[in-house]
DNA sequence: TTGAAAGCGCTACCAT
DNA sequence: ATGGTAGCGCTTTCAA
């Protein structure tokens, strides 16, 4: 059985309450006496129970993360971020992925709630907020920050970036690369999806620019859905000369079916996709893609939510944007201006 | 506050006890009393305190997870893999990340014992079991698999791939493929690099190779030391015909250096790496890799891991080694056999 | 400066 | 089938 507390009170024949405190550098204990407690403490190898120090001491020390998919390199990038800024104050990381399923969603935050985690980092899977979800997080007065995906309806912390402006960047630049039917591989109904596409379509109306409505395909997220939602439109007639992508990966795949088929990018069609992800410069092209700050994503709702952690009182709900920047590659130049760097 | 047991058992006139063996469907509660506390305990919202569970039950339901970096989708897999196996239990991760300090790794395995995780899974950044690594483990007798790399000297539980034959199965596919002059871009010096290191010196001197002791370089596990070390490799005469790298982000930033040499791949030098991340068949040119079954590696460290947690016995270590498989594309295609597909 | 008392919310064990 | 007692290992509050 591991020290306690107990065990080195007894042994120095001192309470218990000095043992506490002189262990946590409390301020009125002796320093002789300090001294005495953490060398036995040292020479017994004590480390606290942090299970029955979270129960005593109403705080955990456990920030949880939601997100729809551990793998996508988005992520994995925001929660580096977050860990940088957590773990140098002991906080640890609970993750969870929701398979962008909001049922897994809810229960998976129902058990970082359970667990007492003193906050929690959210990428929501879910377009609006549900009864259920409001309840939860608003309910208990948990402290939250929705990253990357806003939810309707909760008016929490928030960081990520404008996705109607990412859209509109993308789309605006291909359109100045001298694209003119200009097709969009959508996303998920969440705001990232919605407002990238209608960043897109913004684009388009400012150029007077008029495509199909089959331009607007898809619905995924994955490299997979790129791919084949990219065969289609490769099927059309007239065929896009220019695709946006929601995401890097799903750019990934589009770029792999174009390729198959035997085009070239971004001569025949100009890609570009967004995330920017760490390996999207060495993809089989190089792929012009809207920077978004991920790790820095991770890092500023971490912030946050430390300070409402830290805070007495309830802080007022933060949001932040960071601004999306394109970033040009091969994938779609085809005019030769000098590619930004 | 919240609703506790407690406030269920005084509002129904029955006792504490009751209420917690009703609510954990403990066998011997009447039907009718079950029914009564279940259904107030919904209309009063109650959540089980996992914090006070886990103290009194001696179970946290955490697993902890410590992986060298978040952000190499090897290890996003891994996690991916556990969390399958894991999470239909109630179990959640805590997951840290070392940066490839054994210091660091070890204050963190520290605070996830301390914080009583029931179990651990490492993939450690220490070539050979430190004193207090041991100590911390074994004496503790806490429940831990290791996985992707061996530590030397620890008995445990262990998950991988014989990372020998990675080393191997790549090397000799080069030489299969009519490379003459094969250099090794090396990772850093635990199980894994060195594992892989000696496979290519083993096929190597199967098939009677020599190689200048300069072409085996580099150190690192990152798409930038890939870059730089490549380029190092690029200044020798004779230049390299093959190279292998120690693994998918290497190989991708030596991929990166060769083009940028204006070089061609295969046909002046062929490169393979290893992992086989899931990006790997959509690179600059898409990379011939070694296989070595990431996602399956997490479920197999968790289905050990749980075994070991639910046994009341200590169970005798396991070792497990996935068989590394050759995946041939571009970037190593030189002879026009068909395809290992 | 030190310590005793009273919990935190739950579960194991043993009685009824 | 039900409930009382005794913790789990720590912290907070208050008294000495």
């Amino acid at each position: 059985m591991p020290t306690r507390m107990k065990d080195i009170a007894e042994d120095l024949g001192v309470s218990l309450m000095t043992v506490s405190k002189a262990l946590r550098n409390h301020s009125d204990v002796a320093e002789e006496t300090r001294r005495r407690v953490n060398q036995r403490a040292r020479e017994l190898g004590y480390e606290p129970n942090l299970i029955a120090r979270s129960l005593a001491g109403h705080r955990s020390f456990l920030i949880g993360l939601v997100v729809p998919d551990l793998m996508h390199s988005f992520f994995a990038e925001v929660a580096k971020g977050i860990e940088n800024k957590v773990s140098p104050l002991g906080y640890q990381i609970v993750i969870c992925s929701s398979g962008e399923n909001t049922e897994i969603e809810l229960r998976e935050i129902k058990l970082l709630l359970a667990r007492k985690v003193d906050g929690l980092i959210i990428a929501s899977a879910a377009p609006r907020a549900s009864h259920s979800m409001v309840e939860l997080l608003e309910g208990r007065n948990a402290h939250y920050v929705l990253i990357d995906r806003e939810v309707l309806h909760m008016k929490g912390n928030y960081v990520g970036v404008k996705d109607d402006k990412m859209g509109f960047l993308a789309t605006e630049h291909l359109i100045e690369q001298g694209c003119a039917r200009i097709a969009h591989l959508r996303g998920p109904l969440v705001s990232t999806g919605k407002g990238r596409l209608h960043g897109y379509q913004r684009a388009l109306g400012k150029h007077g620019l008029k495509v199909p409505s089959a331009y607007v395909i898809g619905g995924g997220y994955q490299g997979g859905t790129g791919y084949s939602a990219m065969q289609h439109l490769l099927q059309l007639k007239p065929r896009p000369d220019g695709v946006f992508c929601y995401n890097d990966p799903v750019a990934s795949g589009a770029i792999r079916a174009i390729l198959e088929a035997g085009l070239d990018i971004p001569r025949d069609i100009a890609v570009v996709g967004a995330g920017d992800v760490h390996y999207s410069d060495m993809l089989r092209v190089p792929l012009s893609t809207i920077n978004q700050s991920s790790f820095q994503i991770g890092e500023s709702s971490a912030e946050i939510l430390l300070a409402c952690i830290e805070s007495k009182t309830p802080l007022p709900p933060k949001r932040i944007f960071f601004p999306p920047r394109l970033v040009v590659r091969e994938s779609s130049l085809r005019r030769k201006a000098p590619p930004a760097r």
